[in-house]
DNA sequence: TCTGGGGTCCTAGGACCC
DNA sequence: TCTGGGGTCCTAGGACCC
């Protein structure tokens, strides 16, 4: 037997949801984002594949969307709704004697030890509709990240297998940015050193790039060009680092007593989502995007740390006084760093 | 035409210490 | 006029992902 890593991922699964519970949407293009209303600040959580079709895309400003889409139904995020479905669907694949790693509300990693990897897979696709009626892709892979390259190709509803004797053939000639890992940005920073593909990045210098991107990140994007990932699929359940809470505004702040009230309130917030844990709070950091976008962090250290409110509050409002700049603001984020757990 | 919310990890630079 | 070499910690910013 061989140890196989099988990556599910749930096919459009926030439109797929909301058309679960309104039969009527099927066949419709459907925009999940924001509260719903697309004259509002807000983007794209998920598009249906009717919508798709139509250029809409998660992350395209909803005002746009419907511009491109005037016939689309638009819908609020209903997290709560999303999170139950994913329980149902992670519920499943726990059934199947395999680590299971969970990814988000619509993807995991399962390690599989098996001959048949495929036949793993249809099986999974089999049960997670008859238990949720939601499609899923699945990628297999020799490792995590081919596995989950490979779900990419095998959209919508299938199973494709990409190991390291098919990397090259399948994505050697792709752009760098079809990597995991690998945005537009760092695309662009490739492109300058004149590499563009991922054969490209798999035969780059490992100290050059390590010169231009940094002593971790560089060796590691040659890797990623080869499709190396030794990382484990680990079902150890997960810690949090930190806890936030952020806003857009739908108009601007100009007054700054405002912008004081308002990060009071999210402080006040990140204090009631952190009271339910064990871990205490080292620092606060406070988030403030002016007008045209530009976004800046202060953060304050906490004298001890300790989950009480007060001390949250008082923090926040400490480091947003590193901010001199009185200029009009469109976002205020809290967030709390928790202690340090070692291994 | 603007660009959400909740996260993670890495980097560079300065402070500080021996 | 010249002013070490590490190491570690902290901070803000950048990039990426779902």
């Amino acid at each position: 037997m061989t140890r196989w890593v099988l990556h599910v991922d749930l096919d459009q699964f926030v439109a797929a949801v909301e058309v679960l519970r309104r039969p009527e949407l099927r066949g419709r293009p459907v925009v999940v984002g924001g509260d719903g209303d697309p004259t509002k600040r807000g983007v794209v959580s998920t598009a249906s594949y009717e919508a798709r079709e139509r250029g809409v895309h998660s992350g395209l400003p909803l005002r746009i969307a419907a511009r491109k889409c005037p016939e689309a139904v638009f819908l609020a995020v209903d997290a709560d709704a999303y999170l139950a479905a994913s329980e149902d669907v992670m519920a499943t694949l726990r059934g199947f004697d395999a680590v299971v790693e969970v990814l988000g509300w619509d993807e995991a990693f399962l390690g599989v030890d098996t001959d048949d990897p495929e036949a793993v897979a249809r099986e999974i696709q089999r049960r997670v509709l008859a238990a949720t009626e939601l499609h899923c892709t699945v990628g297999i892979g020799d490792n995590k990240l081919r596995a989950k390259l490979a779900t990419g190709l095998g959209k919508p509803a299938g199973v494709f297998r990409l190991t390291g004797d098919t990397w090259f053939a399948v994505l050697g000639d792709r752009p760098t940015d079809a990597l995991w890992g690998v945005g537009s940005r760092t695309a662009k920073k490739l492109a300058a050193a004149g590499v563009d593909t991922v054969a490209q990045l798999a035969a780059a210098d490992p100290a050059d790039l390590a010169a231009r991107f940094g002593p971790a990140t560089g060796p590691w994007l040659v890797r990623l060009g080869r499709g190396e990932d030794h990382s484990p699929v680990s079902d150890s359940p997960w810690v949090a680092r930190s806890r936030s809470r952020e806003t857009t505004f739908q108009q601007d702040l100009d007054n700054w007593d405002e912008v004081r009230r308002e990060v009071a309130v999210l402080a006040r917030r990140v204090a009631d989502d952190v009271a339910g844990e064990d871990r205490a709070v080292v620092r606060v950091v406070v988030k403030v995007r002016f007008a045209p976008f530009a976004t800046h962090t202060h953060g304050h250290p906490l004298a001890a740390p300790t989950t009480d409110p007060g001390a949250i509050e008082e923090a926040a409002s400490t480091a947003l006084d590193g901010f001199a700049d009185r200029r009009p603001v469109r976002l205020l984020g809290v967030r709390a760093e928790f202690e340090k757990v070692e291994p």
